[in-house]
DNA sequence: CTCGGTGCAAAGCTTTTGCATCCGC
DNA sequence: GCGGATGCAAAAGCTTTGCACCGAG
């Protein structure tokens, strides 16, 4: 049995807060959506998901998981990523270090990076252009160089911590 | 009437060549959907290249369009993008400088930038996870400070130079 | 009690596929 | 003439929408 990470109270509170904000409604719907989420370790599509919450007799329509994770989006607690050109991808955006995301050629693969100075990239053009940069998405594509195409996405660049 | 740039020659050039070596055949709606991406001069959907050259009487039809834009892909002469989460982008690749893109989130607007120490990071990325990286995508998403959010995107990062 | 949220199915959009026809080589 | 390429339309795949019903506040 999988165990939600310690501060998913926390992320709970986040999301209330923001329902309340809002002036939308707490549904029993929002809350299992968004546990189902914090107890993944990584990257997801809405079908893997619904999936996931029909397995465990939780019924949810698509529809609900759409529109569910767009607030979640909203409210920064989801990252929406759009790696191959259908099926878009997501992953649980707190407790998390910003980074990046190397995705191999080969198999598939997603792992993430952490690089400081894309920060100092980011200042520098926002200045240069004028715009105010609210954040970014750096995709490397890659060819796996080693034998072992298996490595665990998140273990390798970031141990998996909290920020 | 807009003209071509003076490299199309030799992009038409690089094109054969990539036919030749692939054993495929040199049809008129190849080079057609070509000659009307060098023509643009920013982005593009498939749907609105699709509706230029019919409105041009130039009869292709979407499957082509797409089956050729894999073609250009595959031999670097036009770039895919997926900004959005629908309708991915393109646009054409060669004599300009490798360059990234900012969103504006207001407008929509795609403006481009160069910076070089984009390079460096995926250098120390490629090494440190052992990932040979063929390239990458580099996407800030932005709201505009000015009040001009119609500036012309091509323009002001890079002013329209070949490479 | 109200009206936002949910579930279901249908519709929408972009992209892919099947197949008959066409034409480059 | 052979086999790849095209065009058309249908199918596929992800996401959104319409509508009746449900239930949070």
């Amino acid at each position: 049995m999988i165990q939600q990470p310690v501060f998913f109270e926390e992320v709970k509170k986040i999301f209330t807060a923001f329902l309340g904000r809002k002036k939308l409604r707490r549904t029993p719907e929002r809350f299992a959506i968004l546990e189902e989420i914090y107890l993944r370790k990584d990257h997801f599509d809405v079908e893997s998901l619904y999936v996931s919450m029909q397995d465990k007799n939780y019924r949810v329509s698509r529809a609900t998981v759409y529109n569910t994770l767009d607030l979640f989006v909203e409210c920064d607690l989801v990252i929406k990523h759009q790696f191959g050109q259908n099926q878009a991808q997501y992953e649980k955006a707190f407790g998390f270090r910003q980074h990046d995301h190397l995705i191999c050629t080969d198999c598939n693969k997603v792992v993430e990076f952490c690089d400081p100075r894309i920060q100092n990239i980011q200042n520098t053009v926002g200045e240069l252009l004028q715009f105010e940069v609210i954040h970014h998405s750096l995709l490397f594509y890659a060819n796996c160089t080693k034998v072992d195409c298996d490595r665990n996405s998140l273990a390798v660049a970031m141990g998996d911590k909290q920020a």
